[in-house]
RNA sequence: AGGGCUAUCGCCAAGCGGUAAGGCACAGCACUUUGACUGCUGCAUUCGCUGGUUCGAAUCCAGCUAGCCCUGCCA
């Protein structure tokens, strides 16, 4: 790391720590509930906790906190180690599960009953709450809290014997109920919950809760610095009571950074859910939602990801970065390291009137200009083509240099060809465009020099591949916001195009699920897997280029 | 008198008492085997507001204002 690099204030307080030798190393987790799946907003956090340890040589477990059996899933934990493992944070042996701390949590909470730190209490949930008091009064003292260190000691070991229903007994730490911190009035610390754990089974049927079970796990693993989001600022002086109570040496310290949201995106689990139960998406991967399994689905890679989360930066104000900023970062990671292909999306045939019929002969074409590594590839070129629609018009209007009757343009790595006039239809619609071709022209350049302003992309209709490509816009409508007045959300009805009538160059013949590609004026596309048969491929578009349609202003 | 946190360009974000970095977006020009890409240029006399301290304040102090979080036996 360089000594001029500026560092957020995450970085600031680890070196100060790091200088005052509060810690000698540094290690830090990222401590997902397996209780559903990854999205970009847990991005920044793996990546972040993660990159502060390959920055200070430290290291970095992946930390199931699975504390409460009634949400989690073995599922849910396979898929967000398939996630962590596709960003690239490598955990090495330090996978990690709560769970698997229960039997050391249970001794701390005895050693808190000895200390007289923590009791029984025999209050349903209900009077708890009564008890707590609210935002402007204090609470009041809990009947048990005067039990006797004995009794305390029996009833609790009674509760994890089974001995009590849910909800009859909790366990709570003696702290203060008149606190202004809410989260100090005597928090119930363990739970009774008859339930089968994904983990241990039926072992236990008491449960630690987050407050007391999270500063345990960061100890026991030697986490140094265990970094949450904005919403646990106020249970940081739990998390210090705890490890303080349990006299751990070098406490782990909470640091809390403010989670990322993007513009214009669904992040809450609960909008989501609605989305796929109502079908509107097809699934926690749909390609415009944005959690980890869709971003990748949709042909966006690691790399890209990782720069998206180092521009947003790391820091305390709450802020939503724009959605073009993850476009950004994904058209800079694929433009040098994918094929520059072409595909024709909205098709018209074109026709060379002077090129032999039912010859085809094989052109070689650069993979990508900036990257000679890429190599080429042999296209095949025919009488036949397609363009896109859009590539010619009848009456151009001022500075449409593409195709129009008389004009000459570049059949991109192919020839020069002078459009002749177009045939149409009984309604008008041009059905077939028709040119020459200069044969001294082979590869996009005229032996005698001359120049042409336009060049097309083109594909050959004999040997190209049809496909179905889906284009995905934001579910959400950009100009309205995510909310109706209504409180319900402002989704935006085309959100997914299905073009049945693509043609792509025949290379993608080999396109693997997951292989992203750049198209020549078109975007990135994807092939999709999910949905995939066996002999269709199925891309998804993934980013359009801005501007690239946009013809010029006309007055 | 409940507590905690935040406020710098349309969106992120540096800045830590010495006179407003950078990125995205946007606009213009140039270049171009696509109008993409690339390159160049422009884009906060001003840091939520009001006072104060100081030779000097986005940075320190005071008082306001706005936004977010907290009354789960969720995490």
């Amino acid at each position: 790391m360089s000594e001029n690099e500026s560092r957020n204030f995450i970085e600031q307080i680890i070196d100060k720590d790091l200088e005052e030798g509060v810690y000698d190393t540094v290690h830090t987790r990222f401590p997902p509930e397996p209780n559903g799946y990854l999205h970009i907003g847990h991005a920044k956090s793996i990546l972040l906790n993660y990159g502060l340890a390959q920055k200070y040589n430290g290291k970095f477990n992946l930390r199931f906190d699975d504390t409460n059996p009634t949400k989690e899933k073995v599922e849910f934990v396979e898929s967000i180690k398939a996630d962590v493992k596709w960003l690239g944070a490598d955990w090495e042996d330090r996978l990690f599960f709560a769970s698997n701390y229960f039997g050391q949590m249970y001794e701390a909470a005895v050693k808190l009953i000895k200390k007289g730190k923590a009791y029984v209490s025999d209050l349903s949930a209900d009077e708890i709450r009564e008890y707590r008091g609210s935002l402007t009064e204090p609470g009041r003292e809990d009947p048990a809290a005067k039990r006797s260190v004995e009794e305390n000691l029996k009833l609790f070991e009674d509760m994890k014997n089974g001995k009590y229903g849910d909800g009859e007994k909790v366990l709570r730490a003696r702290i203060d109920m008149a606190s202004p911190n809410i989260n100090m009035r005597d928090p119930v610390i363990y739970r009774v919950a008859h339930i089968s754990h994904h983990n241990t089974g039926d072992q236990w049927c008491i449960y630690p809760m987050y407050d007391f079970a999270h500063p345990i796990e960061d100890a026991i693993e030697g986490v140094t610095h265990s970094i949450c989001t904005l919403e646990f600022e106020d249970h940081r002086p739990l998390y210090d009571w705890v490890v303080r109570e349990l006299e751990y040496e070098k406490p782990p310290k909470q640091i809390e950074f403010a989670k990322l949201y993007l513009t214009n995106v669904v992040t809450g689990k609960r909008y989501i859910k609605r989305l796929v139960e109502e079908g509107i998406v097809d699934g926690w991967d749909d390609p415009r939602l944005v959690s980890i399994a869709a971003l990748r689905r949709r042909g966006f890679t690691p790399e890209s990801i990782r720069r998206f989360v180092e521009l947003c930066g790391v820091s305390k104000s709450n802020s939503s970065v724009d959605y073009a900023m993850l476009e950004y970062c994904i058209r800079e990671d694929l433009k040098v390291k994918k094929p520059r292909m072409m595909a024709v999306l909205d098709p018209v045939k074109l026709i060379i009137d002077n090129y032999p019929e039912g010859q085809t002969e094989m052109l070689t074409v650069p993979n990508n200009l900036e990257n000679e590594s890429l190599g080429s590839r042999q296209i095949p070129f025919g009488r036949e083509l397609y363009i896109e629609r859009e590539d010619f018009m009848e009456e151009p209007p001022k500075k449409y240099f593409r195709m129009f009757p008389g004009n000459e343009v570049r059949l991109m790595n192919a020839y020069f060809v002078t459009c002749t006039g177009c045939v149409k239809d009984a309604e008008g619609r041009v059905t077939e465009v028709h040119c020459t071709y200069d044969p001294a022209s082979r590869g996009g350049n005229s032996p005698d020099g001359r120049k042409v302003k336009g060049t097309i992309h083109w594909v050959a209709a004999k040997e190209a591949i049809q496909a179905e490509v889906r284009l995905y816009e934001n579910i959400i409508d950009e100009e309205k916001g995510v909310y109706n007045e209504d409180g319900s959300l402002n989704l935006n009805p085309n959100s997914l195009t299905v073009l049945t009538e693509c043609y792509l160059e025949p290379a993608f013949a080999g396109a693997k699920a997951y292989d992203s590609f750049q198209f020549v004026r078109q975007g990135f596309f994807c092939v999709d897997c999910k949905d995939s048969k066996e002999d269709a491929l199925v891309f998804n578009r993934i980013v359009s280029l801005k501007s690239s349609y946009v013809l010029p202003k006309q007055e």
